[in-house]
RNA sequence: GGCCCCGUAGUUCAAUGGAUAGAAUAGAAGUUUCCUAAACUUUAGAUCCAAGUUCGAUUCUUGGCGGGGCCA
């Protein structure tokens, strides 16, 4: 656990003064960063301590304070309200703290490829729908994981396992080679992924015409499932398929890589990537075998009708099924060839992290479970980073209904709204066509990002359009506007940057922009530890602010001290720096002007 | 029926067990001869209910009520 190094500064003075006291144990120190209504920057609170000196609160906190005051030089000043020992710093201390943060390359960030390997899987997709909403936050809470886990120093992996088979699949196939056999993305210059997903739906259309129409014949609802014609030769196909048969096997691969072209084309705009990609065609036979040898150990066993399940019993949890009686794999079987592949592929792999919605939270905990009954030990190194669903006003996001939100149109919608808001403000005279449409773009999507990233993953969020192509407060293009101010007085800072004075008088708000900047690393090491990329996104928003509130305040370029000057760039320079890698960790730009 | 998650201003979100519960947005009022007003300042407004643990509970425990999910 990373602290500021005020923390750490003075968690020291204090522990050599208790020393000083005759104090050889006590409670834990707990500091808490002070209030801006009070006087200070760091407080100790004197509660847990009362016990130690026999003594109240308050009395505690004066009589530590003036110890403290004396002891280290680098104290301005304390007060004390209630069980609250309030510290405020010396102005050279805070220079000292800047002049630290400019001389430190990437500060912050940990040194790269210090620390494990970490495998970040996230998207995860069907091949028969395009994407939507849901993948967006998906998509952009896992590559942000995996950022951040890079910030602190790990090495990472990003990958998703694309659900390339089973009978979804089928049913696309088998509606296309009904009435769509001369159709291709070329030629009806639509996306691979869309055309697929088209089929998709023509399959069910005509699957519940089929149906309402069997049981108009007189059959139960059950036998019209089963004997719809459409799936009867879905299943079909799934067999022959199965049996490696030729024909099926290369339309299969087509329409696949129709799909893969058109998520591609989506990936790329959305700014995620992929280290690698990992297929269930090629991972659920491996799931099968393991199943199998699970059995032959004794840690599974089999029901009559040739099933395999796992007792999960001594856990709290039921009977779990593996393998269905036909041999076939049920979506657990692949979860467990995956894994086993992955962890075997790399060695040294410290940490396996699903990207995967709450709704599975159940799934996961049997996937795990059953990982450490076949005697893998990392089992216990796999964790289910569970996100809430994303809430639309009208309700649930239901594909079936048809209120889904498909992640192209919503790319598209946001960045052409920023283009207009944009062009509105009418501040991008002398800017080209592509500059603009660079700009657009960051920010449309920026603030499709920030949105999905500020809230804490594992709640349920809302997603109200009208709002989130909202451009003021708490968004990405309020704290994008705030890094091109800064920018353009960089910009326009004609002297000579030295170092850094220390002897100067600082504003309050320099002190208190200081402050925030120390926070940093601290800030990262806690989002890696919880994998919240939110945390990241509510202390640069906050950081702004902070900015803006010196920027109204104190004058820059127009100061009429050097010194001053010099110090204020050096300031907002690494307010800057500490913005775009925020940002960066979220995956959203920021431009020098807009 | 069993298990899991969530209940905070009108709305959308914050708050390692700590001070007078923060923001944004919507509402009311102000700031532009001055480095970008997508900004800043002021104002009004909230912890679902009831017990318990604690010096101290939005946070932990138990029981309700309400919303969502998973497993049959």
């Amino acid at each position: 656990m990373i602290e500021t190094r005020l923390e750490s500064h003075l968690k020291n003075s204090f522990l050599a003064l208790l020393q000083d006291l005759g104090h050889a144990e006590f409670p834990e120190l707990s500091f808490q960063k002070t209030r801006k209504e009070f006087d200070g920057e760091l407080t100790l609170v004197t509660f847990p301590l009362t016990k130690l000196f026999g003594k109240g609160p308050e009395q505690v906190g004066e009589l530590l304070g003036e110890a403290i005051l004396a002891k280290d030089k680098s104290i301005d000043s304390f007060n004390v309200i209630k069980g609250f020992l309030n510290i405020k710093m010396k102005n050279s201390f805070w220079a000292e703290e800047l002049n630290f943060m400019v001389n430190t390359e990437n500060f912050g960030h940990g040194s790269p490829n210090s620390l494990p390997l970490m495998m970040v899987e996230y998207s995860s997709p069907n091949t028969n729908k395009p994407l939507h909403l849901g993948h967006l936050r998906n998509n952009f809470l896992g590559w942000s994981i995996a950022e951040i886990l890079k910030a602190r120093g790990h090495k990472v992996k990003k990958v998703q396992i694309i659900n390339d088979r089973g009978i979804h699949i089928c049913k696309s196939m088998q509606a296309w080679l009904k009435d769509g056999k001369e159709q291709s993305p070329e030629s009806m210059g639509v996306k691979g992924d869309k055309l697929v997903g088209y089929f998709y739906v023509q399959f069910d259309k005509a699957y519940k015409q089929e149906i309402s129409e069997l049981i108009a014949a007189g059959k139960s609802e059950d036998e019209a499932k089963e004997e719809a014609p459409s799936m009867i030769d879905a299943r079909q196909l799934l067999l022959q398929w199965e049996a490696g048969e030729k024909e099926v096997q290369s339309l299969w691969a087509k329409m696949n890589s129709w799909v893969y072209d058109g998520f591609e084309n989506t990936y790329t705009r959305m700014g995620v990537d992929f280290d690698k990609n990992y297929y269930e065609s090629e991972t659920y036979l491996l799931g099968r075998d393991m199943v199998m040898k699970g059995v032959k150990n004794g840690v599974f066993y089999q029901k009559e009708d040739g099933s395999v399940w796992v007792d999960l019993e001594p856990h709290g949890m039921d009977q779990k099924i593996l393998l269905r009686s036909d041999g076939t794999a049920v979506y657990m079987t692949q979860d467990i060839g995956t894994a086993i592949m992955r962890f075997e592929e790399n060695p040294g792999l410290a940490s396996q992290i699903y990207t995967v919605g709450n709704e599975q939270d159940y799934h996961f905990k049997v996937l795990f479970l059953t990982l450490g009954i076949l005697g893998y030990e990392w089992a216990k190194d796999c964790y289910h980073l569970s996100y809430g669903m994303v809430d639309l006003p009208t309700g649930k996001m239901k594909s079936r209904e048809g209120t889904v939100v498909d992640a192209d149109d919503l790319m598209e919608e946001m960045v052409k709204t920023a283009g207009v808001k944009t062009e509105e403000l009418g501040k991008l005279e002398g800017m080209s066509e592509h500059e603009r449409t660079d700009l657009f773009e960051m920010i449309g999507l920026g603030a499709l990002k920030y949105f999905l990233l500020k809230v804490d993953p594992k709640k349920r969020m809302l997603f109200d359009p009208e709002e989130s192509i909202d451009l003021q407060g708490n968004t990405a293009p309020f704290i994008q506007y705030s890094h091109a101010r800064i920018k353009s007085i960089l910009s326009r800072f004609e002297g000579k940057l030295g170092a850094l004075k220390t002897d100067l008088n600082l504003h309050d708000s320099e002190r208190n922009l200081i402050l925030a900047l120390s926070f940093f690393p601290q800030v990262i090491d806690e989002a890696a530890n919880k994998y919240d990329p939110s945390s990241i996104a509510n202390y640069t928003y906050d950081l702004v602010r902070t900015f803006n509130q010196l920027y109204q305040q104190v004058p820059i370029l127009k100061e009429s001290e050097d010194g001053l000057i010099q110090m204020r760039i050096h300031l907002i320079q690494t307010t800057a720096g500490v913005i775009e890698r925020g940002m960066r960790l979220l995956g959203i730009q920021v431009p020098d002007r807009m």
